[in-house]
DNA sequence: CTCAATCTTGATAAAAAAGTAATGATTTGC
DNA sequence: GCAAATCATTACTTTTTTATCAAGATTGAG
């Protein structure tokens, strides 16, 4: 239950894209150099997000990468299902060790905890935006913090039963 | 963000265990059978839960696996923790893109994003024992149930500022 | 004591993910 | 129209993760 490389880069690139102001654009150069990735790395990832439509490109001289939305309306939940390939859906047909079919097919103890850890982790992010990643450490923690405030009170009252 | 395969069936293997009466045990060939996968896999995935102290393993005929301890004092996330390697502390290590360091260190508005994203997982799994997976998919599934309403809760909260 | 059942462990092979390279297509400026 | 800048796309290489294999060690039964 890890983040990979290509959502953890793919979405820095994207919270590039959110401090321009408008009429400016990042060039695949600019985006590598400022994310410490390569340009055929950066290249790859940009085109993902450009077809999935979170960013709009632009050739030639001058082109380069914007947001296709406003930053405050692109919610994560969103990047990392494109970015993850992330289909719970057939989670079932992805472990089935070396069978056609997962042994537990039908009545399943673990399905659940599967699918609810899944459905977590996507409210969580679905209540945050590009925009709220933009500033410094300090100011992004902080609007964690009302999240995180809450997932301690559930703990707690979890563990009373 | 998703389930990695030893995280999977290294969870399968002790919910296995955990339907186990006093006094039984179940030996590697016995797990493989009912989790379909080959004995030289759970060979290994049991291996990483005995050193972890997980199970208890014993040799020679009548051997095999038990838990070493009640089931439902073993915590999901214990158990993800070691199944995943997982070391978020060392997050700003990993994703250093071509450089020796990440781009961000010191000042990182991601940062916040994936520990409190993994903290947000970890408290849910914390709530979870092995017990509870115990069963068919109905009675787990109705375990989560209070979990993922608190969940809807706070979407809805955050969303209304 | 010896054999068969069983776990242990490091080496190896296969598969998946990540990253790179190369070639092609579009746009702009001159 | 041509050249330079830029993105698009596919194929390839490397790295990491998964899975398998094989030889070793321990235990219990007879």
């Amino acid at each position: 239950m890890k983040i990979s490389a290509q959502e953890e880069y793919g979405l820095r690139c994207l919270v590039q894209l959110a401090t321009l102001e408008e009429n400016e654009s990042l060039t695949l150069p600019q985006i590598a150099e400022r994310e410490g990735i390569s340009q055929a790395n950066a290249g790859k990832l940009m085109w993902l997000l450009s077809k999935a439509g979170f960013v709009r490109a632009t050739r030639g001289t001058k082109g380069g990468y914007v947001l296709s939305r406003p930053a405050g309306e692109i919610r994560l939940n969103e990047v990392i299902k494109i970015l993850d390939a992330d289909e719970i859906s057939n989670h079932c047909e992805s472990y089935t060790g070396v069978l056609d079919s997962c042994v537990h097919k039908g009545d399943c103890g673990i399905r659940p905890v599967i699918v609810g850890l899944h459905e977590i982790v996507q409210e969580a992010l679905s209540n945050i935006t590009l925009a709220q990643l933009v500033g410094d450490e300090a100011k992004v923690d902080a609007t964690f913090h009302q999240i995180k405030r809450f997932e301690r009170k559930i703990g707690q009252e979890n563990l009373r039963h």
